[in-house]
DNA sequence: GCCAACGTTGGC
DNA sequence: GCCAACGTTGGC
């Protein structure tokens, strides 16, 4: 098992958004090396904080699941959408995406502040600045941290 | 709205 | 394959 951090604009899609729907597939992602995290690194059950950026604040507000991998980003096939990508065909898809699960929403918003002022968190990538990457590895220490901080029991116990 | 950091593109 | 120009991200 292993932790993520995957970065949303709350404008663009919430953490309140996945709570309603439950399930959604993890679209517009087109950065390769975030791409290959999820293609080649994420496994069904892995936790991740959703983080909400672009926000004010920006923070961890609760948590998803991966409920399934290897899919193929559907927007990248869809004219219509902003991520549409020319070069890709469903028998040749270029953007591999996952599946997540809404798990829980944090009692108490962690916001970034906070996650720096937490010296054991100052390997976490998202605390860093100019750390854009949308998809980051998170270790099992500072995601229990950050559960712990957000008042949620997680499933890290 | 600013701008630093970073990724991508394209001319050569 | 280098690298300047450009676009995007995202905190502030």
């Amino acid at each position: 098992m292993q932790y993520w951090l995957m970065k949303s604009e709350p404008d663009v899609y919430s953490l309140a958004d996945l709570e309603r729907e439950q399930h959604t597939i993890w679209d517009g992602v087109r950065n390769y090396q975030a791409r290959n995290l999820m293609r080649d690194s994420m496994q069904v059950g892995d936790q991740v904080l959703f983080y909400h950026s672009n926000a004010r604040p920006p923070g961890v507000a609760g948590l998803a699941t991966v409920a399934q991998t290897g899919l193929a980003d559907p927007s990248q096939f869809d004219p219509q959408s902003p991520y549409f990508d020319p070069k890709a065909s469903p028998d040749n898809p270029r953007w591999i995406t996952v599946k997540l699960s809404y798990q829980d929403r944090f009692k108490r918003f962690v916001p970034l502040d906070e996650l720096k002022a937490h010296p054991e968190l100052s390997e976490l990538m998202v605390i860093r600045r100019g750390a854009r990457l949308s998809v980051q590895p998170v270790s099992a220490a500072d995601f229990k941290l950050i559960c712990q901080l957000g008042n949620s029991p997680g499933t890290g116990s």
